[in-house]
DNA sequence: ATATTTAACGAAAACGTTTTCGTGTTAACA
DNA sequence: TGTTAACACGAAAACGTTTTCGTTAAATAT
């Protein structure tokens, strides 16, 4: 069992000083061609790679950067992640994962432990607790630190730091003008509670569009289903929570849903109450995931582009990274204005399938 | 921006020795009960927390251990990354994550540099294209680095490792069995390329529990999908080559997919055949992701417990990391063998739902 | 009163780098 | 021949810890 070989003891080897061994291998012109060349050689035959965490401690940087989500069972979390991965690696960065598990404590635990030395920014959405209490100090606490943050999806305005977000808005809207257009007359709008920003906006989008044509919501056509309760392993819940719904609001001709799984939902529930999709029946979903592609019909859905929100984030990130270094290797601090913060929406985009005429 | 504190900030402010600080925060009674107290009680009003990264350039372990799978969006593979992060943040310890989006070079590059220094082991899946090249020198050269290696579902002979992997051959027995007692006469089995272990493995089960039962396996009724195309955007092909499938063999009664996609689309394309399931047809899948659960009809599948494989990678590659230490700690180098390498096999388990009778 | 123990702290090394600043040798120049 | 440049290299500091080994002064024992 080799230990990897330090710069230390190339340099016993080879009877010269570290300080030698390191400037030949980078290819400094203080040291002789000689004794480069054997330098050199000898570190590749010994495979020599530079010790991450000293040149970490070093540079006082990691090249690494700390994704914290509430979740990674889930697609749109987990497309986002690979679109950080990608850039981060392209960039020359490593990306580490903490899981917030939706739990405000865990988000905190994480984010200290990681904050200490390990990553040199964060790419995080906030956990569902946190967004109840409205507690963002620590957010703001490791801001101050000299972390960068970027936010992606679940934003939120009391923090300052670049954040990219989904236009759940404008997403909304498109979707409920699709139905409109496709000849619906009543739009069911089955939504979460308040509290998570996402739902919120989806749900504004909604009322928007219809007000914008002239039709005035209706409360009961809206549905606010309580994920506090792990929607996930109660799904016999939800279904008759639907069925409910529909029986006693039998005009429903359209269905717009905040995500993929309700929206699949009441595709499953309206066809057991004998109702046909696309033609008795419309639905639009949120999130493009495997179960829109997959369903029987296939779902029509709000694109959110996870992928490209993590790629932004990750850049946004990096940016400001490096920023920073040149910042501080000016020989004049002349207090050139920070870049502010960015605030980047991505566009989404509609998916038709087989739920929509 | 405050910059975080370090022990040499403190010990200058509270005028004296970094290690007199370094010790007071441990604790250690050399250091008077007085000074132990401001220290601490200034420490805490910093903020002190040690940097982890000096951290770990001392002890010569950064407590992270690196995973490096082929994929991220997938069910499977992110259930087993929050089982490993589960006990890997119960046991003190952060995950790093490296893709290899299943490219040779690409498992290369991310475990060079995560085997710097980053990281104690790895927890690891094997890209596809490794497998096909079979050249799995790189695994053999960071564990001779002494850097220790789990491999979790497509593990290979040809490394001395630890590995957790599906019992994919009775899994597929025991699909197969249930078919069989199910009433079905004729089964098909839909699969990969046989490079893949997992693939290969399963396609066994099948050939097995036919023959237990006294059946001649038909090749006829043996679908290989060539998954070298990027099946998830090639839906159509998919769909069209088993409509082909079930054309050239009507008699077909049976189902058993070695994957969630090709079991829901075996009952897509079933279903738009005219096929009733599970009456004219039964249909089993593998991998309980969320296609199996919210497919209509719901499938039945064999779970592989993604997260307890998970579990039980990060256990044991924490037991081996933390067995080195107690080892190296021994006075006497007594030569006590080694923990041998250690195969699990976590058990399947049949998911009935609607596609069975 | 002297010797020895104990208490309380500091200096320094080590982990593996990079970089600044010397320093000695040789070659070039006046 | 004496002065200066250029060349090739080494020593040491720094990043932030922990830990071993002194060291000093006070307290105890003889």
């Amino acid at each position: 069992m080799k230990r990897k070989i330090t710069l230390k003891q190339i340099a016993k080897e080879l009877d010269v000083s570290v300080s030698t061994v390191s400037k030949a291998l980078s290819n400094s012109k203080e040291i002789s061609e000689d004794t480069t060349q054997k330098i050199q050689a000898f570190a590749k035959l010994y495979n020599y790679k530079p010790n991450n965490i000293a040149l970490s401690l070093k540079n006082r940087k990691t090249k690494t950067i700390g994704i914290l989500i509430p979740e990674i069972v889930h697609h749109f979390f987990s497309t986002v992640i690979r679109g950080i991965e990608r850039v981060a690696n392209r960039r020359g960065y490593n990306v580490i994962v903490g899981l917030s598990n939706e739990s405000f404590t865990k988000e905190i635990i994480n984010m200290e432990m990681l904050a200490n030395g390990s990553i040199d920014g964060f790419v995080l959405s906030i956990s569902k607790e946190t967004l109840l209490k409205q507690d963002y100090h620590h957010f703001n606490a490791t801001i101050n630190q000299g972390i960068p943050i970027v936010m992606f999806d679940r934003v939120v305005n009391e923090v300052d730091c670049d954040k990219v977000i989904v236009d759940d808005f404008n997403g909304a809207v498109k979707a409920v003008n699709k139905l409109l257009e496709n000849g619906c007359k009543n739009i069911a709008l089955i939504t979460t509670m308040d509290y998570v920003s996402v739902g919120k906006l989806r749900t504004q989008g909604y009322l928007e569009a219809l007000q914008n044509n002239g039709i005035i919501p209706d409360s009961n056509l809206i549905l606010k289903i309580d994920d506090s309760l792990d929607v996930e392993n109660n799904l016999d819940v939800l279904e008759i929570e639907i069925a409910q719904f529909f029986k006693s609001n039998p005009n429903i001709d359209g269905v717009f849903a905040v995500n993929e799984l309700y929206a699949v939902s009441a595709m499953k529930v309206a066809r057991k109450l004998g109702l046909k999709i696309p033609d008795d029946l419309q639905v639009i979903g949120f999130t493009d995931g495997v179960l829109s592609k997959h369903a029987t019909p296939s779902l029509t859905t709000v694109s959110q582009h996870g992928q490209k929100i993590g790629e932004q984030s990750a850049n946004l990130l990096i940016d400001r990274l490096e920023a920073e270094d040149s910042e501080t290797e000016q020989y004049f601090t002349n207090n050139e204005k920070k870049r502010d913060f960015i605030k980047m929406v991505i566009e989404t985009e509609i998916i038709e399938r087989e739920s929509t005429k």
